[in-house]
DNA sequence: ATCTTTCCCACCTAGGTGTGAACC
DNA sequence: ATGGTTCACACCTAGGTGGGAAAG
């Protein structure tokens, strides 16, 4: 159908919004990951993040495209993480393979998007993204997401309507999605050197290691 | 009175609160300038304001402490900058005097601080700082405020009550305040001085002219 | 000539990378 | 010994300073 071709250009579709069992209209709250591309590249290899005690950046960055909010109503925009298996993991002979027990899989900690609170129009302008967002494997007082190390996660996002001047509690939930595409393995040093290349060749902040990368290859050519 | 007192330890209050003119109640919204030791210092030199056509940052920043809002209510927070007075200045024979005819004064453009839209309680947890605002003295099309070079202003807070779900039009100014010792004239350089040497040793982005300043004693130290 | 503006620059702040040795 | 974690580090991105020459 013309909808699974859309969807197949831009990528995964959150697989469960869960309010409005009805047919699917456009006015449906929807959220669709963005750089599918760069994530599946990553995927491919089976995708690592760094944790440390002060937080890490993730890398790619999530960014979410939203559609179908209502323009003039306020909502927060919350990210957390799912265990994406109750194993743990090891990396042995170059492959990740289970090994040992888990951790007590508790749900993470939820990280609310800066801008919220904010209007449908402002989340649905451009994609939302959480370039801020920083992974920990300690519990601290800021804004941190805590994970256990070895452990594999998916990122989720949630949409909650918000009314001023009503009790706190009164959130609704307007849509959540799961991103398959985005699920990493969290780790306090990268574990698959291929992983490594690809978050040194397009994180900009990794520049430093691309320039050493290209000098050692021109070393090379000039030997031959 | 000990209301006097604390006005006078903490600094400038809001000269004009629009709402409410019954008597000053506690819950009567209030804006109170932060750093007023370091904003007289600048003031009592005549403080200017570096414009570029890209925008300039202000330093010092402004920063205003808000009391007295409804904490579960929405609120956006506005800056502006009223015309000071209706001449055009120069720097002659180092000091300003009045010079030619003003530009038409048109109120400058409103500045909407990035937190916006946001709950009341967070207004109010710390000072609102105003770090992230442009100078300029071109129309630009993105956030930045024109001035006119060569004019004095005076810089102004608005708060206003916002509502989801309701026509864009219908915000209610709650509280505004203007900030007399937050005056500057707008230049494309500084022209005194000791204005400058006032920048360079406060604003930690200028450290390096700091140092410089510290070498140059150095070696005049070292030659007596 | 004089006054004002523009542009490029060196030098900072602030903070995000993976590395490799040290630590546990 | 082994595997996981921590830390200081060099090297980047990103962008905020005033200086000073040049241009209007």
């Amino acid at each position: 159908s013309e909808n699974d071709q859309y969807q197949s250009l831009i990528g995964l579709t959150g697989d469960n919004c869960d309010e409005g069992a009805d047919i699917c209209m456009p006015e449906k709250p929807e959220l669709h990951l963005q750089d599918v591309e760069l994530w599946r590249k990553f995927k491919n290899l089976t995708n690592e993040m760094i944790v440390t005690k002060a937080g890490r950046r993730m890398f790619p960055i999530l960014k979410v495209h939203a559609r179908g909010l209502d323009p003039k109503a306020m909502y927060n925009v919350m990210l957390d993480f799912a265990a994406a298996d109750s194993t743990r993991w090891k990396f042995v002979n170059g492959e990740w393979v289970v090994g040992g027990k888990p951790e007590p899989a508790a749900p993470s900690c939820q990280y609310t998007h800066p801008d919220s609170p904010h209007f449908g129009s402002h989340w649905m302008k451009q994609p939302i993204q959480f370039c801020k967002v920083k992974l920990s494997n300690k519990l601290n007082s800021n804004g941190q997401i805590m994970l256990n190390s070895l452990h594999k996660y998916e990122p989720r996002v949630h949409i909650v309507r918000v009314e001023s001047n009503t009790s706190d509690g009164d959130q609704e939930k307007v849509c959540s999605a799961s991103f398959s595409d985005a699920q990493f393995i969290a780790v306090t040093a990268y574990q698959n050197e291929e992983i490594t290349n690809l978050k040194i060749r397009y994180n900009p902040f990794a520049k430093a290691f691309l320039d050493a990368k290209e000098r050692k290859e021109c070393q090379q050519a000039d030997l031959q």
